[in-house]
DNA sequence: AATACGGCCAACCGCAGCACG
DNA sequence: GCGTGCTGCGGTTGGCCGTAT
């Protein structure tokens, strides 16, 4: 982009200005008395720091003020070359081509924007950035999905043969399979991960997390995360920064903090909250909890970016950043293997009961919903949900409940069916993120998402079946991992693995119908008999597993008739 | 026509990793 | 081993411009 200040007033300081020890108040800083200058650059000093470079070469940017008269700092020159100076940068719009390959590599990768840049050649990690972040904005606007279906399928593709290969974190199987779809995945991608280490530990990097954890990780505090991986649009406040504006009270503190599930452990349920980016700490009163802050966890990147920030674990509730669908330096394995879902159930019901999932409550989720790509959403949404519906009747004589029924028998939850158009795009998981937010979100789905995604929901195993008690079938599971769940019984809910920090439903008929039907329409008969309910929460949440994969999963019923 | 808003781009800031003395 | 400086990276902010209201 050309320059646009005056060029006249040129930055070149006078020798004067350049001893001067006077500080510049129109934006330099002084540096061992020297005025560097900030702000756009000028063609002058363009053609100071080239000649500079041609003489020089790169690098030793510190030396570029001192020798050349220029009175930048050496990271303002570093930046102005890399982004606009040296040779071969390709400029102008992003081809299609670039286009796909960033949105491929976005979905490798996460905001690993240097090391997509290698892969664009002329094109730097500030343009793709740049470009990125205005992608969001734009189909958040469109209610498009985050990444288009064939790459998240693509990614679940590549996952599920990461699985099926009984790949480990120690195995650099990962790599070897990724690369060979000519993505280069970084190693450290994949350090963090051992292999069944027989606990689950935690979920280190969301902001990392790639296809494959996704998958697993999907049903637990990534709940949260995925929750909100869909940056929320702040309206009319332009550079809103959530982590102030949002969550004054935790503004710096919340930004960057996960802690490994390690710490969860130990760690009071505050702690877990904040570390998997809720805004607020497990409070019991409800009415502490901020709507907006709520509403972070959603749309932050943690979903906030959702990324939650991709390149550093960050609070996903106070961070715009995207999922990427990295691995996440985590154990993987376990999650397939693990015995103890506990953190996520820890953090599914510390997420959930946050906000009240009553019906006063809706209208006011705390979720992406209050965002403007919600609206976006809610408008697809409920044009797909009058599409679907055709497809609902259909198995209205299923013997089951399935999520369209559930939703029509319900008040019509603008912040549920919002939830699956968002869900479903925007991980490679796809349906899998839908799954998990119809089944976290507190009111009654559509279902819409989930006819969609029929093809994908073979890999994502989160859907919970709740099955009578039976012994046998739950002893076969990983001993002490799944619980049996007695409603009726508050304290053996508390008591079970799954750590619980509410107390029983009211009614287990009503938890057992909601998660079977879950299992039994949507997800088919395949897995029908593969998962099992293990506890439930205090507001209307089941917890399981799915025994082929041993996948936590969630689902919440309290919309049921 | 005025204003508000969003898109886009460039630049800055803070942090982390690394090398070196 | 420690402190310091350099470099790179990712996140954020500021400003211009076009468009919508």
């Amino acid at each position: 982009m050309s320059l646009t200040t005056s060029e006249s007033d040129d930055m070149v300081l006078s020798k004067d200005q350049i001893e001067s020890p006077s500080i510049d108040d129109s934006g330099g800083s002084a540096v061992r008395g020297f005025i560097l200058k900030k702000g756009p650059w000028t063609s002058a000093e363009d053609a100071i720091l080239i000649d500079y470079v041609k003489k020089h070469g790169e690098g030793n940017w510190n030396a570029v003020q001192k020798n050349s008269g220029l009175f930048r700092c050496g990271k303002s020159c570093r930046l102005r070359w890399a982004n606009h100076l040296r040779p071969n940068l390709k400029k102008g719009a992003f081809t299609q081509e670039e286009e796909q390959l960033i949105v491929e590599l976005h979905a490798k990768m996460g905001n690993k924007w240097a090391r997509m840049a290698a892969h664009l050649p002329g094109r730097t990690d500030n343009e793709i950035k740049n470009y990125w972040n205005t992608r969001i904005k734009r189909r958040q606007r469109a209610g498009l999905p985050l990444y288009p279906p064939e790459v998240s399928f693509q990614a679940l593709q590549e996952s599920q043969s990461l699985n099926t290969s009984g790949i480990n974190s120690a195995d650099k199987g990962h790599h070897d399979l990724l690369q060979a779809n000519s993505y280069e995945i970084p190693d450290v991608v994949f350090d963090g991960l051992k292999a069944n280490q027989g606990v689950l530990h935690y979920v280190p990097e969301l902001s990392d997390i790639t296809t494959s954890s996704m998958l697993n990780l999907m049903k637990g505090p990534v709940l949260s995360q995925y929750c909100s991986f869909m940056p929320p649009t702040v309206h009319r406040q332009k550079r809103l920064r959530e982590s102030t504006a949002l969550f004054p009270g935790y503004g710096g503190r919340v930004k960057n903090e996960f802690p490994s599930f390690d710490h969860f452990q130990n760690d009071t349920p505050d702690k877990i909250v904040r570390s998997f980016g809720l805004p607020f700490p497990l409070d019991p009163d409800p009415t502490t909890k901020n709507p907006e802050s709520f509403g972070v966890i959603q749309g932050s990147h943690t979903l906030s970016n959702g990324n939650f920030s991709a390149s550093k674990p960050t609070s996903g509730a106070v961070k715009l950043e995207l999922p990427s669908l990295q691995y996440p330096e985590t154990d993987l394995g376990s999650w397939g293997t693990s015995s103890s879902p506990q953190p996520l159930l820890e953090t599914v019901d510390a997420f959930i009961q946050s906000p009240p999932p009553t019906g006063a409550v809706e209208s006011d989720c705390p979720s992406p919903r209050n965002s403007g790509l919600l609206d976006a959403l809610l408008h697809e949404s409920k044009t797909l949900s009058s599409a679907k519906n055709h497809s609902s009747d259909k198995s209205s004589n299923s013997s089951s409940v399935t999520p369209a029924d559930i939703a029509d028998s319900s008040t019509p939850n603008i912040c549920e069916t919002e939830w699956e158009e968002y869900g479903d795009p925007l991980s490679p998981l796809g349906h899998s993120a839908t799954s998990l937010f119809s089944e976290c979100t507190p009111l009654s789905a559509s279902g819409s998402s989930l006819d969609e995604q029929a093809p994908v929901e073979p890999f994502i195993g989160c859907k919970v079946k709740s099955e009578p008690i039976d012994p046998a079938c739950t002893q076969d599971r990983e001993k002490g991992t799944t619980s049996l769940f007695d409603v009726n019984q508050p304290d053996a809910l508390l008591a079970s693995d799954w750590l619980e920090y509410g107390s029983y439903i009211k009614d287990p008929t009503i938890m057992t119908d909601a998660i079977a039907s879950l299992l039994g329409d949507d997800l088919g008969n395949e897995y029908k008999h593969m998962a099992t309910v293990t506890s439930t929460s205090s507001q209307g949440w089941g917890f399981g597993s799915c025994a082929w994969n041993n996948m936590p999963a969630v689902c919440h019923i309290s919309e049921l008739p």
